[in-house]
RNA sequence: CGGGGUGUAGCGCAGCUUGGUUAGCGCGCUUGACUGGGGGUCAAGAGGUCGCGAGUUCGAAUCUCGCCACCCCGACCA
């Protein structure tokens, strides 16, 4: 059955709503695709619910076809679950966690792998039962520091997550060949949405795992970087992305006498670099200087983190070796004008620490214990407290050249820094080898490529929609999942886990290039809650006539149609149909019903075409296919 | 969590500085008339715990204190 307007809920709003900003979220609200109800959390009406279900569909499709299994997965958690995963902590404050009447605490799913390997270990045994896929799409809940852009980051949600299991990484059955079928259903998922999307090597957070591929629908309200090699061969989230070889040298000679410097009330690169303007009247660039960030984190001890990995040993708890727990330092230093990758410390500190289990910037009161300037800090620091922190600097920074770093005294900078002079020749020989130099940066636009072809990264923008994951055994080891395998072994196995942000397709069909015009939202006809959008002139008489009867042809051809019923001046309704997007419009109008014909228009196009009634449908539905 | 800001009709806002009739305006909504191809015109209406709670005062949307909600910016993350 056609649904007339006037029989559903599509409150349009001439006025943008003063919360939204992008368009999507602005669009949406106007559109009355969604409604909200509090900071991240959205009522889906009919339109919205619409699109949201045939995008749905497409995932469903796709993932039917490459062979995964559809379940359906409790949404409440017991917390012991996230906690033997060590994801509670890992998760931190993005967990809701409820309390039932008993005082016992659960999560509100934000993802399931701690679940769907709960269940698996208590359902398969063998190899043989090796390899499944297993999928649900369903609503998750992050408590988003600050969810923002409506349906973008939102903090109730509707995911698909799907997650596999292998006895192998390669061969026929192994994890690489469901990751291959996810990777390729995702594309085809994208396509039939009608989005435009890169594929970027990305950070796995706080999933885990060994390797990540993200889907990024390119657009300026994204929040995540990516970068593109020019070469065409490389790209990457910036939490990922790895810069190309760059010289460097700790052993230059220095440009100067160290010259400190009064600095009042300038602790950010921007205010040093403000104060020598204005104050000293000298031009200082930010990447003249040296930006110095303390990280803190606790470990493990070696010893003990090597024997625990050695003897598969997962039953040990946290609290039983809190005691022997270690705090360690690391002193990261890049160009001012850089960014340090948080990531990129981690892997490294987890080089030189096995049992590293958190590693953090080290907040006001950590650094205070050390008697470090906040602010003010400067690699020197390292030489105040004997082995106790490690260095690591990044190669733009690991250069003779003219530096400004900080007094390590409140207030004050240094000039004519010299990694040499400074640091390495007041340094014991037996702490020089705690100085590392490694890529610890965020790339940007410009840097080297790692692939070493003189490729050259380019930055743009985008909205994360899917994201696949390598995870390996991390989950089967925690939650104690082993199968049986030919030689009646036990073993763990492999997984992969993949997920798609469902509303985040919407919000991105209208993100995309295209996806809006100053009208309203031009929706891919894969996912329009509507196909076809009928707008009698005034619903009466023979106008009424043709409109009904051309609804009930065209939902006979299998196309969702909306007839706009409302008694409503033209101009109302053409300005409604544009807000709301549907992909084709029927105008039916007195003048060219005397000639027997309807107006069929495209919602991207701005003339319309002039089409014989009887063979209206027909000609609608050829023309819906290539949309 | 830090910094900034906002809460007045369904939506967008004014009024608050300097307390004082019945709290306004535009859009939307209701009724009627005219109208009818890109957000019409006229007329008559309905709609408000001024975010919540205390306080100051003869009197509070307005001043004070506390709380709550929401938005923006940041270290971050789907």
């Amino acid at each position: 059955m056609p649904t007339k307007w006037s029989q559903t809920l599509i409150p349009t709003a001439r006025q943008v709503p003063s919360e939204a900003e992008v368009p999507s979220h602005q669009l949406m609200l106007r559109a009355g695709y969604i409604h909200k109800l509090g900071a991240g959390i959205y009522d889906y009406l009919p339109l919205g619910l619409r699109s949201l279900r045939k995008a749905m569909d497409i995932v469903r499709q796709e993932m039917d076809r490459v062979g995964a299994i559809e379940v359906m997965l409790p949404t409440l958690q017991p917390i012991e679950l996230w906690e033997q995963t060590g994801r509670r902590a890992a998760y931190g404050e993005n967990l809701f966690v409820v309390k039932d009447r008993h005082g016992r605490e659960q999560a509100l799913g934000p993802t399931h792998e701690e679940v769907i390997t709960h269940l698996v270990a208590s359902c398969i045994e063998s190899y043989r039962q090796l390899p499944v896929t297993l999928y649900q799409i369903q609503t998750k809940f992050r408590d988003e520091f600050r969810p923002r852009f409506g349906v973008l980051r939102s903090r109730e949600f509707q995911m698909k997550d799907a997650y596999s299991f292998h006895l192998s990484l390669d061969g026929p059955g192994g994890l690489e060949e469901t990751y291959q079928k996810q990777y390729e259903a995702y594309r085809r998922i994208f396509e039939r949405c009608g989005l435009p999307y890169e594929i970027v090597e990305a950070e796995s957070g706080p999933i885990g795992g060994s390797a990540s591929h993200e889907f990024m629908v390119p657009s300026p309200t994204g929040e995540d970087v990516i970068l593109k090699s020019d070469k065409g061969n490389y790209a990457a989230n910036v939490e990922k992305c790895e810069i190309g070889g760059r010289p460097h040298s700790l052993d230059g000679p220095s440009t100067g006498d160290l010259e400190k410097v009064h600095t009042p009330d300038s602790p950010g690169i921007d205010d040093v670099v403000a104060f020598f303007k204005k104050q000293l009247k000298t031009k200082l660039k930010p990447q003249n200087m040296l930006k110095t960030l303390v990280f803190t984190g606790l470990a493990v001890p070696n010893q003990l983190a090597e024997k625990i990995m050695r003897e598969h040993d997962w039953k040990t708890k946290l609290g039983d070796i809190k005691d022997q727990l270690v705090v360690q330092w690391v002193l990261a230093v890049v160009r001012g004008d850089h960014e340090v990758n948080e990531a990129k410390v981690l892997q490294l500190a987890k080089k030189w620490w096995p049992g590293l289990i958190k590693l953090e910037l080290a907040d006001d009161s950590a650094v205070r214990e050390q008697d470090i300037t906040f602010g003010y800090v400067s690699p020197r620091i390292v030489l105040d407290t004997p082995g106790l922190m490690r260095l690591a600097i990044d190669p733009d920074a690991a250069q003779e050249q003219f530096w400004v770093t900080g007094g390590d005294d409140e207030g004050y900078h240094v000039k004519h820094f010299n990694w040499k002079r400074d640091v390495l020749d007041l340094m014991d020989d037996r702490y020089k080898q705690h100085v590392t130099v490694a890529d610890i940066r965020n790339a940007t636009d410009g840097d080297p490529s790692p692939k070493a072809d003189c490729g050259v990264l380019q930055a743009t923008k985008g909205i994360e929609i899917g994201h696949v994951f390598k995870l390996g055994c991390k989950y089967a080891e925690s939650l104690n999942l082993t199968v049986l395998d030919e030689a009646n072994k036990r073993v763990y196995p492999i997984m992969g886990c993949y997920g798609i942000g469902v509303n985040r397709i919407l919000a991105a069909a209208i993100e995309r290039e295209g996806g809006n015009d100053e009208n309203g939202i031009i929706w891919p006809a894969s996912i329009a809650p509507y196909s076809v959008l009928i707008t009698p002139i005034k619903y009466e008489g023979a106008m009424r006539d043709t409109a009904d009867r051309l609804a009930g042809e065209l939902e006979a051809a299998g196309l969702d149609t909306l007839i706009d019923d409302r008694d409503e001046r033209p101009g109302v309704k053409f300005k409604d149909a544009d807000l709301i997007g549907i992909p084709l419009r029927v105008t039916i109008g007195e003048k060219a019903l005397a000639n027997g014909q309807v107006e069929v228009k495209p919602r991207h196009a701005k003339q319309a075409e002039l089409v014989a009634v009887d063979q209206a449908a027909k000609h609608i539905a050829g023309m819906l296919q290539p949309l």
